[in-house]
DNA sequence: AGCGGAACCTGTCGGC
DNA sequence: TGCCGACAGGTTCCGC
């Protein structure tokens, strides 16, 4: 589910359902995955703390906790949080539940069990955070901040893209969109890039992913699986997925190649 | 230092 | 129906 707009999405949910609730209990279900470091150590920085905020920074989410502390989750690629009013009936994905004092619950599932979660005195000793890049949506993301970084490298734009030492939030589907809506092609190596493209690219960066948030991230999440989110998942994406059916400007048909063993969509005519 | 590739784990889909 | 390979929204680690 989750680049940056959708990340947002369910922070954003989660700040609205459940801060001021107090952790109760915390039942770790997987055994060894999920969960980072100690078990019990994860239960008691949570027990009886009070959320306080829940906030983003890249791909993470961040639950501030009240008296101290932070719970920073990352939901990588099937990670979900749901909130109930009554105890949710166990289903095989569920990895972590956690009750409220208030009797509500949340519980964090996750097919593949690559997500994370972990409990932290402060967010400086966050290995996972020390050495992100620059918030998209910020007003530090400029095309000069950009110069630099695609200077110094011998990779192509779409792995730079998708390098959260440079820029964080952008996955492989908004990376396809954002080159595709600025005519650039994925192989083109980030050296070439000019100043207005770079621009370009800063300024497309910033609306698709606040046209992605507007569309509370639906844009991607549950495209197999919920058919009532079909028509707006299909009408936000351009390229993703859209291999051999025709480009919207020039009726190319769309690309599919490999780059870092992920796909990326182009259109060969558009994207130069 | 920077890069590409493998690994982490489970599920689904299409082809034979 | 069943098996097999390809593929899936992300990050981290390892070797060159």
């Amino acid at each position: 589910m989750p680049e940056l707009p959708e990340v947002e999405t369910v922070v954003r949910g989660l700040r609205s359902q459940i801060v001021g609730e107090t952790f109760a209990q915390v039942e770790v279900l997987h055994p060894t995955l999920i969960v980072q470091g100690d078990r019990d150590a994860f239960r008691e920085g949570l027990l009886d703390c009070t959320i306080r905020d829940v906030t983003r920074r890249a791909k993470f989410l961040c639950f501030h906790l009240s008296p101290k502390g932070y719970l920073l989750g990352h939901l990588r690629m099937t990670g979900k949080f749901i909130v109930a009013e009554t105890e949710p009936s166990l289903d095989k994905h569920q990895r972590v539940r956690f009750q409220f004092q208030s009797g509500r619950w949340l519980v964090f599932s996750d097919v593949r069990c690559f997500g994370t979660l972990e409990v932290l005195n402060t967010l400086e000793e966050s290995h996972a955070l020390a050495n992100l890049g620059l918030e998209p949506l910020s007003s530090d993301f400029t095309p000069d901040s950009l110069r630099n970084p695609f200077q110094r490298t011998s990779r192509n734009i779409k792995s730079v893209l998708l390098d959260q030492r440079v820029i964080v939030g952008i996955g492989n589907i908004y990376a396809s969109e954002i080159l595709y809506r600025i005519g650039i092609h994925p192989e083109r190596p980030a050296q070439q890039i000019r100043p207005k493209e770079r621009k370009q690219l800063v300024a497309t960066t910033k609306s698709v992913l606040q046209e992605a948030i507007a569309m509370n991230g639906t844009s991607i999440s549950d495209f197999r699986r919920v058919d009532d989110k079909t028509g707006e998942f299909q009408e936000f994406l351009r390229v993703y997925g859209k291999d051999g059916s025709p480009c919207g400007t020039c009726g190319t048909p769309i690309q599919r190649i490999v780059q870092q063993q992920r796909s990326s969509f182009f259109c060969p005519t558009c994207q130069r």
